[in-house]
DNA sequence: TAGATTGTTAATCGATTAACAATC
DNA sequence: TAGATTGTTAATCGATTAACAATC
């Protein structure tokens, strides 16, 4: 079987499948079916059964699927099977929040180091981190051989940021700053930015 | 013309559309084009003209998009051309920082109070608010009538912050707790979990 | 006018669902 | 065995794109 190409969009299911069978596992959980899989998920079984055997057979017909051994699976395809080292850019609000987010664990993420531009923060410390200085970003990723960053710095500092991001070696941005920034081929972005998310849910709400 | 279903898709493009547009504004342009805007957002140009084509006639042939027009027509389209008050739930770091969170204005938002259920931190400040008492959640949401909430709490008490929100009355959530939640119908959820995002990357990424 | 760009249609492309044989 | 559930196929459904007349 040559590697078929598997749509993006089941590529950004697989993350909620591995988080929604993670949880089950933590709770004490051995199996789990399709069905139950997309009820949780609002997702129908169908889908689910159609997207898993994209890359493998790994439930039991009259059984369902061991979710343990699903779970391993759905880390290895996401390559999160190991810990991947994440840089965050800007020590304000958001880039504290996620430096000290206890939420990584467990992922494959772990923040290892935080940037900001500012004098003042540089050299302090949040959580376990001392602020490094934004000037030495590109030397620092580079030796640290990082590949993924956050970024949460101001709109329109975001585009320069990931500029340098590119250049020391980055190939995952995730973008805090409500910007849409350009990036060359082979260098993917993904984009929080809550307003977008609220303004989705308002469009079908009449005016309070 | 009866009002068509519009898909969700679309629904969820309008705001990036209007996004970008806000920033071209700023940035002090009068005009744009279906193209320039498409580029801008990596969104084919026929794809962005379908999508504003479900809502009315906003173009000229020849000339392109009025920005601050089309701004309006959007904010009007997306129910933000007024603010809507929104509720924090959970006074931790992801609280804190989306308390204090400077991008919600002109964006429609406005945040107007934030619970914890730790006595600790119940009447103690962020930012310009006193943490209120988890414990009088629904009265005090009730009375302000709000309609919107963020959940920042930990994943094992979501679910439970849901059920009271919804009972408050509160019609979307914005969920930043890694785990899917379950409302009635007519109460609309979204999440934000950067793992998420970031596996979504990773799957694409070799090992380092 | 000539050039540009919209709004819209029809064609293409892709994703979801329903159904069921296989099989545990 | 009988019941349950997978993996997969074919049919349906929906979204995107290409193309162009309309028109500014």
């Amino acid at each position: 079987m040559t590697d078929k190409q598997i749509p993006d969009i089941v590529v950004g299911r697989l993350p909620q499948y591995l988080r929604s069978l993670q949880r089950m596992g933590r709770e004490g959980r051995t199996l789990t079916c399709s069905q139950e899989l997309g009820e949780r998920l609002g997702i129908s079984a169908a889908q689910i059964r159609k997207d898993l055997s994209q890359f493998g057979e790994f439930g039991k017909q009259g059984t369902g699927y061991q979710i343990a051994y699903l779970v391993e699976q759905l880390q290895k395809i996401l390559n999160v099977d190991h810990e991947w080292e994440i840089a965050v850019i800007g020590a304000g609000d958001i880039g504290n929040a996620v430096a000290r987010y206890k939420g990584f664990s467990n992922r494959g993420f772990r923040v290892c180091m935080i940037f900001d531009i500012n004098p003042d923060k540089i050299g302090s410390q949040i959580g376990e981190f001392v602020i490094l200085d934004y000037a030495n970003l590109a030397e620092t990723i580079l030796a640290a051989r990082i590949r993924i960053a956050m970024i949460t710095v101001p709109a329109d500092r975001a585009q320069e940021v990931a500029d340098r991001l590119v250049n020391a070696g980055v190939k995952a941005i995730l973008n805090y700053a409500p910007i849409s920034i350009n990036v060359p081929e082979g260098v993917r972005v993904q984009y929080i930015d809550p307003s977008i998310h609220l303004q989705r849910m308002t469009y079908y709400m009449d005016e309070s």
